[in-house]
DNA sequence: GCCAACGTTGGC
DNA sequence: GCCAACGTTGGC
């Protein structure tokens, strides 16, 4: 299966880029969607490129850079009553709730709001624009990945030099 | 903090 | 299986 690209949302307040770059890994836990199960499910695989977006932040925007680096797999905080995410629907024997784990790769140095993303030619189509589109894990293509990673990076050059980046 | 747009729940 | 009520998301 060729490389593949996603937006991820996460609030910041709650866990942010700086927090992945701390962790270096991390399990995208308390999905609670079905259409966003079904990709972290069966979509989203080993090596997929995904970007960091921050919602309900001020601006909203994407941030910077992640990869997959587990395949979907339960989401064991269903099963925890201690956690936030408990779902007591969800049975260890037939789990309702997955995750991926994703591995940092880049923080942009200036997020790219949404605003921008909004603007900019060859991102119309990009589900994250669309008007009361809420999904927390969206698909994104090889095109507009391109086009976001260009803008987040060119971002940091008007305003810091960009330490030489993997990738 | 507001509220529009969605998704889910539950009565019938 | 409809749909009103309710809860959540997330931009503004």
């Amino acid at each position: 299966m060729a490389k593949r690209y996603w937006l991820m949302k996460s609030e910041p307040d709650v866990y942010s880029i700086e927090d992945l770059r701390r962790d270096e890994v991390c399990h995208w836990e308390g999905v609670r969607n079905y259409q966003a199960r079904n990709l972290l499910r069966d979509q989203i695989r080993v090596g997929d490129g995904v970007l960091f977006y921050h919602s309900n932040a001020k601006p909203p925007g994407v941030a910077g850079v992640a990869k997959v680096v587990k395949n979907g797999y339960p989401d064991h905080t269903a099963f925890d009553p201690e956690s936030p995410y408990h779902d007591p629907k969800s049975d260890p024997d037939a789990p309702r709730w997955f995750m991926v784990d994703v591995a940092f790769v880049e923080a942009f140095p200036a997020l790219v709001p949404l605003a921008t993303l909004q603007q900019t030619a060859g991102l119309e189509d990009m589900v994250v624009t669309k008007k009361g589109m809420r999904l927390s894990v969206q698909p994104v293509t090889r095109e507009e990945w391109r086009i976001v990673l260009r803008l987040g990076r060119r971002a940091g050059k008007e305003r810091a030099p960009r330490p030489r980046e993997s990738r």
